[in-house]
RNA sequence: GGUCGCAUAGCUCAGCUGGUUAGAGUACUACCUUGACAUGGUAGGGGUCACAGGUUCGAGUCCUGUUGCGACCA
């Protein structure tokens, strides 16, 4: 047999099914599968997470395409707005220019280069992988087509007003503009908590008030307490004077101001606390921003313009110190908003921004209280149901160049405001041709939120009509069957496509979702580049084999845990393809070719045993993946090939070569059941045990995958391996190396050479009735015999006095159970029964235990 | 603070609708260099299923609480 050398084989292997077309969708099928790719960040590489998500979905696809599917897995990639950004941004820095010099234009085509220069890397990497999704059919989230369905949905959207411009608070980085609610990340934070005298007017008192961001106290326009607080009673309505300014502002009233936290009085400042800013709306206090849109300090904090917001802090409060104005300062803890991408501290701040209204959610959170879509594991729709009711509207807008420009213009002359399909050339309004394009881009996640549809051709125009997707597409595979992402997106992804899909399809965008959780380390700690704790895929691809890394991740993808990864793991999974690897080697040397299973008749009586321990297997593996407990499967997989199918099918084949030739059909269709985990080994040994051994013609990706039969037990191999096991154990047991043995069971003649041979004894009895001076061996079904003068009986006396304490304690529990009245009277009639028998069963076996222990003390 | 999840053999984990003696892998012990494989084979030891209550004829499995860990939201 030829060498397996993964490397090699998994590159050019890989080539051979993409050049043949083997990933793409074949339409003669009748029935459909559908998955969408989540498209990664065009220009990033491949991760652990990515790998285990890939796995997972590849393996689906797999067992799909070959189960018969018309089976489309989407690929494609996302322009990944800030982030991209963010990188070109900085190689023009280190060219010594910032992007406003030069200019809108020529910035996005360095980013158009940039994604081209390095667009390649996570797809090549994601077929390093082995993902088989249909390439020819790839899409960017900014391709023509899907521009195209993007300012469609906007304009849809807009028309009906669910999409409208408003001056709200919003989060907002100063390096990366406004963000949405999701995307700021809070952390526990060590701050300050400084308390502030304001001197009241004409009075020598002061109030104080207690606040983690002292900079922000220019922009105060109340000072604020409770009502009922009664320490405060008398000052409400009367007028503080800032410090260091000479702005008025007066002391209100308001149910919402907590007695309990600092002072009971605290400062309102309207344009830079969403807190404040609702008070505000609610007393029509002003609203006085104190920084701009960089975090630096305006006219409004007096001295202290241009500097820094955080910078300002620092320097404000020693000012204040100075002044008299500082009663204390305590520590404090608290939690403080990062921008997701770059990490900077969020501030709330009023601007003008695009929102999509929550109301657009409206026809989602129906269809999924419907059950419409399944999510596994199932309590993540509890998480998704929450964030839904307490939806909020999702802010659109993005202080960026790279990505979708939103597609509204304004008219200089008249005016007007609209949004366009097209590039306009006039306004409709007044036909003037003075008019501009909104500078803003849209999120990110509004594009990705079309992607179940928007990549099937949906509102794509003529582009990549017959190309890029089929007239038939939307009809064939709209709703998705499938979407496999990590739970990490499900508000960001997840909910959204839900809201896209179902407002502009009538439908939801899938019928399951599969969540899979965290790649961690082998401690369980979160990867990262700091911690050094970080496992890439690629080398471990690259010193295993894609499979190897892909079984890995597969056998410990359970449901609702997350995954903690080590390379012993990996070394498992490789000792298991080696087995496989010589599980074949066996069979080659004995017979060069195997016909394929539907080609083989099983006559032989191990053959039917082999294949009906197969046929199990083959109905377990397809449970298991219906229901995507993918570890089950690949449990199930790796126990009926090494345990049963090399432990003790490829053993007992020893014996009589006659059901080689079975065998080796079984195995050739049991790594069909095997491809979807490893389609490399799987392609190469199926090819190895083949008389036609062309990929290209007779690859293993397109057979089919096998079928669950109704098969009658074969019992004999059962009760022969049991004999094999208890004349091993008594060997073990006693250390000797007995000649005889002899067997209490109903067997067939051609037994006594398997369990010769396995056991390695020379002859063998079967018995009807217990031979004297002998001592026995009891399991379940049968009982094994063995002279008493060949062997030293010490180790069996304890085997049997153990044994006899176990069935005492057995026999006890089940006694008691049928002398419960309760039981009798309330527990179906079956489990009566079978408690009976059981008892007596055990009872028998005591007996016996008993009686052996008795003969062997005489 | 709110919501949710997890706790089973030394370690990593299965155990789906409650019903035989709670299972794997790994590690451990002993034996085996028998022509597929030492990345192997054979046999064995190892668990009061976190704790306390409850429901039930019956609880690892359902309910409540406690402790510990984690996640998400505020």
């Amino acid at each position: 047999m030829r060498e397996y050398n993964p490397k090699e084989f998994e590159k050019s292997t890989y080539e051979i099914w993409e050049n043949n077309g083997f990933f793409e969708v074949d339409y003669e099928k009748e029935k459909n599968f559908c998955i969408m790719m989540p498209p990664p960040n065009v220009t990033g590489s491949l991760h652990i997470g990515h790998a285990l998500t890939f796995t997972l979905q590849d393996i689906i696809v797999r067992y799909k395409r070959m189960d018969g599917y018309a089976t489309l897995w989407q690929p494609g990639t996302d322009h990944a707005g800030i982030a991209t950004q963010n990188v070109v941004e900085k190689q023009i820095l280190a060219e010594g220019k910032t992007k406003e010099e030069i200019g809108r234009e020529k910035f996005l085509k360095r980013v158009w280069e940039w994604k081209e220069y390095s667009g390649g890397t996570i797809t090549k990497q994601l077929r390093r992988l082995g993902a088989s999704p249909a390439w020819s059919r790839e899409r960017f989230t900014m391709d023509e087509g899907l521009q195209r369905a993007v300012r469609v949905a906007f304009k849809k959207l807009y028309d009906e007003g669910l999409i409208v411009k408003g001056n709200y608070m919003v989060n907002w980085c100063p390096k990366d503009g406004a963000l949405s609610d999701i995307e700021v990340e809070y952390e526990t934070h060590k701050g300050k908590l400084v308390y502030i005298k304001y001197p009241i007017l004409d009075s020598n008192e002061y109030i104080t008030v207690a606040t983690t961001r002292p900079e922000t106290y220019f922009g105060d326009t109340a000072v604020m307490v409770n009502p009922k607080d009664e320490r405060y009673k008398h000052l409400i309505g009367k007028k503080v004077r800032l410090p260091l300014t000479k702005r008025e502002i007066p002391i209100i009233a308001d149910e919402y101001v907590d007695m309990e936290f600092g002072t009971g009085a605290v400062k309102v400042t309207p344009a830079h606390d969403p807190n404040d800013y609702e008070v505000g709306i609610r007393h029509n206090l002003d609203l006085i921003k104190v920084f701009d849109e960089k975090g630096i300090l305006n006219e409004n904090a007096g001295e202290f313009a241009g500097l820094d917001r955080l910078e300002a802090r620092e320097a404000i409060i020693e000012k204040l110190k100075n002044e008299g104005f500082i009663e204390k300062i305590e520590e404090h803890t608290h939690q403080i908003g990062h921008c997701y991408r770059c990490k900077n501290i969020i501030e709330p701040y009023v601007s003008t921004q695009w929102f999509l209204k929550k109301e657009t959610a409206k026809e989602a959170i129906e269809a999924a209280n419907k059950g419409e879509v399944k999510f596994h594991p199932a309590q993540w729709k509890n998480n998704y149901d929450a964030w839904m009711r307490e939806l909020r509207d999702w802010c659109i807008s993005r202080q960026l160049w790279w990505g979708h420009q939103i597609p509204v213009y304004y008219c200089q002359n008249c005016g007007n405001e609209w949004a366009s399909v097209e590039e306009p050339s006039e306004c409709p309004k007044c036909h003037s041709k003075n008019f501009f394009q909104d500078p803003d881009v849209l999120d990110t996640w509004f594009s990705s939120a079309l992607w179940p549809f928007s990549t099937l051709g949906w509102e794509n125009g003529k582009w990549g009509k017959g190309i890029k997707w089929n007239e038939v597409d939307l009809k064939r595979f709209y709703p998705n069957n499938l979407l496999i992402t990590g739970f990490d997106i499900l508000f960001f992804w997840v909910a959204r496509m839900m809201m896209m899909g179902v407002h502009f399809l009538k439908e939801v965008p899938f019928r399951d979702v599969y969540l899979h959780a965290l790649v961690r380390d082998e401690h369980g700690q979160k990867m990262s580049k700091s911690k050094g704790n970080v496992i890439d895929p690629l080398e471990m691809i690259e010193k295993y084999s894609a499979d190897i890394m892909r079984f890995t991740l597969a056998i410990l993808a359970v449901q609702g845990r997350d995954i903690k990864l080590s390379e012993n793991k990996m070394i498992e999974s490789r000792n298991f393809t080696n087995k496989l690897y010589n599980a074949a080697r066996f069979l080659k040397m004995h017979k060069e070719f195997f016909e394929d299973l539907e080609n083989t008749e099983i006559k032989t009586e191990l053959g039917k045993w082999m294949y009906y321990k197969f046929n199990e297997a083959v109905k377990n593996v397809r449970n298991e993946l219906d229901e995507y407990r993918f570890n089950d499967a690949a449990m199930t997989l790796y126990r009926y090939l090494w345990n049963d199918f090399c432990d003790w099918g490829i053993e007992l084949s020893k014996v009589s070569k006659e059901s080689i030739n079975e065998l080796g059909s079984i195995f050739k269709e049991s790594l069909k059941l095997l491809h979807p985990f490893m389609p490399f080994l799987t392609e190469f040994l199926y090819q190895e045990l083949s008389k036609n051994q062309d990929i290209e013609k007779n690859t293993i990706m397109l057979k089919n995958f096998p079928k669950t039969r109704e098969l009658k037990k074969p019992t004999d191999f059962d009760l022969i391996i049991e004999a094999i096991i208890s004349i091993r154990r008594i060997k073990a047991l006693t250390q000797s190396n007995f000649k005889k043995a002899y067997v209490l069971a109903k067997l067939p003649e051609m037994a006594k050479e398997y369990i010769k041979k396995l056991a390695k004894i020379e002859d063998i009895e079967f018995i009807k009735k217990p031979i004297e001076n002998a001592i026995k061996d009891i399991s379940d079904n049968l009982e094994t015999m063995v002279s008493k003068k060949d062997i030293d009986i010490k180790p069996i006396i304890q085997r049997l006095n153990k044994q006899k304490e176990k069935m005492q304690k057995e026999i006890l529990k089940f006694e008691n159970k049928l002398k419960n009245k309760n039981f009798l009277e309330k527990a179906p009639q079956n489990i009566v029964e079978q408690t009976k028998k059981e008892l007596n069963e055990a009872k028998n076996k005591l007996s016996k235990i008993e009686e052996e222990l008795r003969k062997i003390n005489d």
